[in-house]
RNA sequence: GCCGAAGUGGUGGAAUUGGCAGACGCGCCGGACUCAAAAUCCGGUGGGGCUUACACCCCGUGUGGGUUCGAAUCCCACCUUCGGCACCA
């Protein structure tokens, strides 16, 4: 008979619920702040989730009863499309369809037993939420951190709005697969490229992140170390500026690009043969879409401008270019080109037939000087350079910067690809812009004591042309809080990941009216101690969210300046090789499984499938194999009621072979469990050694008469098991804490420390070698010594065979391990 | 193209510091229980060879080399798969 999950989980939710045994308060205990990353309220949770939360509960848990004061709280990151889209689809208000949404989540939530203080829980979609997202980005506004400009953005001609990079798929729009255009738009901005250097620094410091995650951002961020140079034109009164990260080729600098956009270009050309041409290449630029551009594999085309500028060095007349794979939003928007040490150059100068001078060369290798075959981009002696021929390429880069400066004619500079944030969108379901704007007063930030702007209930949901905000006519219009005259807001609302950027400080005091948290309560618990989630925010929520923290430390805010001391990013949810998705039709809903066997079951099969950073397989046969371990611990536990009245003490004098076998397989599991959570967060094998374990009790309780001493060993297994078992099945660890007769919660327990003498075993297996093939084993003493290893090692029957008439040239002996007897 | 991760039985995965490869689970094979089935329990299960013998031998962690008494683990070269970035001067 298989055990009624579904009976004991509901009962003992219910009892949670009842006692909130899950809530936190400040104590003088060391905290733990345990956080996984809040989820989108899309109305479902997905396997994704299921894992996720479960990595987090059993980290929680575990810390607990290690000791920790442990934060573990959950929310919803509740504004976003989605809303918006239902709204226009089915005609709910995306209000009522994301709580009813967040209403059913956390039902299913909570179904899976998971360990949350929902004292805590914040929805971003909330006014008191929301206010100190608009708080935030006032003290942004104050400290010129927010500012507004005009630029050009993505635009989906379909959708009839802007959407953000990351909604951009291959160049098309995620929603309709339009291809997504350009428009020029006036748009709000977080200063992030103020932090760039700090951003990049501090990843020093994130020594508890994963390597491909630090290695990514340092991407995104991506600093480049070079050189400003300026260039005369020839017959034109404005000097040409470039970023190189090579001025130490600048002697083989034969032509200049600049982008089509580039200011300069129409006064270049204007007024000439080439103005009709050149204005017609722009313009066909401004249709190609961004990604045809810039992909590196389109085919670089450009037009002579009929200039020339001087290049400073040489003093030879070098024609300027206008092509595509020079971008306007890089460096300066003009490059000098050195063919001869760039393969973009290279490609270009090849195609339009310019000329190609090397001034680097390979140590100790001959080039030929006439017939370049492919660019050479790789340190070496400097020729065709003058003064400074016969230097190495790095220390001719610093000299001629050097010599730029003294000239004045360049200098030292650094370029990061790092953008600013753009945050506005032109979407309902965000968090308003606190903004007016006055015909009198200009910009004016909503006052404080205004906020929250509240975000208004009756508006359109078209889903064409701008703000849904619009139609709001007792929105939009207001007076100007400075002059007192008429004015209007801004419409647009805030990119979501806003709201994602400082929730995790909300928690320590979510429910504070006067401030978004309580300096001394996030003094107390940030850092977030550990932080899980998946890979696909390793640049952008992980990134913004450093952003905000350092900005909210440096206005005096936040005690710390990075959010997050350890991240854990869990592999994906897969099944037949490929994500979860509705499309594949290859989907497993959490739901149908915790029907058909339970929350525990659930959660163990994902906790054990893989290790947590590595992609998970999912398998129906799996699950049933997890369901079948749960059901042999609850008919091991059951089958022995008989012998938990017994309160006899183990007296390790009275215990025979068995029990100290037990005894050492017990204590060893307390060992590895405990440090494969600690340690690794190895979950997968943590799971596979308390199977081992329950293997040995069957076994142990199979071949015995058990008189007292037994039982007591018996018990000393059983109640270590059902601890060693709770963080990962909280459920039936509880059910069969109280089968064994105690009326506490198996989940108040302490963890159990191993007992080191229970782990010396008497005997010890030694291996035996020959030339590094295994020949025998010997059982020998444990106290044995090296040198009686090594003599037992050669005296075996097995070895003889093998060293027979061989000189023995060396034995190496690993203590308590292994003997290898080197033999010729 | 660049950066990163990975490659181990039929399968998901173990092997934590260079020291018994394949733990644990799934699947499969055989058996017990049963009128029968399900459930459960017991035994076997990398490949090949040999044997009356559960004794023994050989091969084996993507491929090819190397270091070492000893390599899944370290080094070099290569192949494949997956992920990220991608004309960033």
């Amino acid at each position: 008979m298989a055990y009624n999950f579904s009976k004991i989980e509901k009962k003992w939710e219910q009892k949670w619920e009842q006692d909130d045994s899950f809530a936190t308060y400040e104590t003088d205990k060391q905290k733990y702040y345990v956080l996984e990353m809040f989820p989108y309220p899309s109305g479902k949770i997905h396997m994704g989730h299921v894992r996720n939360y479960s990595i987090g509960d059993v980290v929680a848990r575990f810390k607990k009863m290690r000791g920790f004061n442990v934060l573990h709280p959950m929310g919803w990151d509740a504004f976003g499309l989605p809303a918006e889209n239902a709204a226009i689809k089915h005609g709910i208000h995306p209000n009522k369809w994301t709580l009813e949404n967040i209403d059913d989540m956390r039902n299913q939530l909570k179904r899976l037993g998971l360990s949350y203080d929902w004292n805590r829980e914040v929805a971003t979609c909330s006014e008191d939420y929301y206010k100190w997202t608009q708080w935030f980005f006032l003290k942004l506004y104050e400290k010129g951190l927010a500012y507004k400009k005009k630029s050009s953005v993505n635009w989906c001609p379909s959708c009839e709005t802007v959407l953000a990079n990351e909604q951009v798929v291959n160049g098309a729009c995620e929603r309709c697969d339009t291809p997504v255009g350009k428009k020029e738009l006036d748009q709000w901005y977080f200063k992030i490229t103020d932090y760039a250097d700090r951003l990049l620094d501090d990843i020093e410091k994130l020594k508890g992140w994963p390597e491909k995650v630090k290695i990514m951002q340092k991407n995104w961020i991506g600093k480049s170390k070079g050189a400003e140079i300026d260039f005369e034109i020839k017959d034109f009164d404005k000097k040409l500026r470039v970023f190189t990260t090579r001025p130490d080729t600048i002697y083989g600098a034969t032509y200049m690009v600049l982008a089509p956009e580039h200011p300069y270009v129409l006064d270049l050309v204007k007024e000439t043969e080439y103005e009709e041409e050149i204005i017609n290449f722009r313009k066909e630029m401004e249709r190609t879409s961004e990604i045809d551009r810039t992909s590196a594999n389109a085919e670089k085309v450009g037009l002579f401008t009929g200039r020339y500028a001087i290049n400073p060095l040489t003093k030879k007349e070098i024609p300027i270019y206008i092509a595509n794979y020079v971008l306007i939003d890089y460096g300066t928007g003009a490059i000098m080109a050195v063919p001869a040490h760039d393969e973009r150059d290279f490609e270009f100068a090849k195609k339009y037939d310019l000329p190609v001078i090397p001034v680097i060369k390979p140590e100790n290798e001959e080039i030929d000087l006439e017939n370049i075959k492919k660019p050479y981009t790789d340190n070496g002696v400097m020729i065709n350079s003058d003064k400074f021929n016969g230097l190495n390429n790095e220390e001719a880069k610093s000299k001629i910067v050097k010599y730029l400066e003294e000239e004045k004619i360049g200098k030292e500079s650094i370029n990061y690809k790092l953008r600013d944030w753009l945050i506005s969108r032109q979407r309902y379901w965000g968090t308003p812009i606190p903004i007016i704007y006055c015909d009198e007063c200009g910009i004016v930030p909503v006052p404080e004591e205004d906020l929250p702007v509240l975000l208004p209930k009756d508006v359109e949901f078209t889903g064409k042309g701008k703000s849904p905000l619009d139609t709001n006519e007792e929105f939009v219009n207001t007076t100007c809080p400075k002059c007192g005259k008429k004015a209007k807001r801004e419409t647009d609302t805030m990119d979501t990941f806003v709201d994602s950027s400082w929730y995790f400080f909300r928690y320590t005091d979510s429910n504070n009216d006067n401030m978004p948290f309580d300096k001394n309560k996030a003094n107390y618990w940030m850092k977030v101690d550990q932080y899980i989630g998946g890979v696909e925010h390793a640049i952008l929520h992980l990134l913004y969210s450093r952003f905000f923290v350092k900005v909210l430390h440096d206005v005096g805010l936040s005690p710390v300046d990075e959010p997050f001391e350890n991240l854990l990013t869990q592999g994906m949810v897969l099944k037949d090789g490929a994500k979860m998705s509705k499309s594949k039709g290859n989907v497993v809903s959490p739901e149908e499984i915790i029907q058909n066997y339970g929350a525990d079951t659930a959660r163990l099969f994902v906790l054990f499938a893989a290790p947590p950073e590595r992609d998970l397989e999912w398998s129906d046969q799996g699950v049933e194999g997890c369901y079948r371990f749960l059901n042999r611990v609850y008919r091991l536990v059951e089958d022995l009621t008989f012998i938990y009245d017994d309160n006899s003490e183990i007296k390790v004098d009275s215990l025979d072979k068995s029990d100290k076998e037990l005894r050492y397989v017990l204590h060893s599991t307390i060992k590895k469990v405990t440090e494969d959570i600690e340690e690794r967060f190895n979950f997968n094998t943590a799971i596979s050694s308390i199977m081992e374990l329950v293997n040995e009790i069957y076994k142990y309780k199979d071949n015995e008469e058990l008189n007292s001493v037994k039982k007591a060993v018996l018990s000393e297994a059983i109640d270590n098991l059902l601890i060693l078992l709770s963080p990962f099945s909280p459920h039936i660890t509880e059910e069969l804490w109280h089968i064994t007769g105690k009326d506490s919660s198996v989940h108040d327990e302490s963890w159990p420390e191993y007992d080191k003498n229970a782990t010396v075993k008497d005997e010890i297996t030694v291996v035996v070698q020959v030339n590094g093939k295994v020949r025998d084993r010997i059982v020998v003493d444990s106290g044995i010594s090296k040198e009686d290893m090594e003599k037992e090692a050669l005296a075996s029957e097995k070895v003889k065979n093998y060293i027979d008439g061989k000189d023995i040239k060396k034995v190496i002996v690993v203590p308590k391990k292994l003997v290898n007897i080197v033999a010729k």
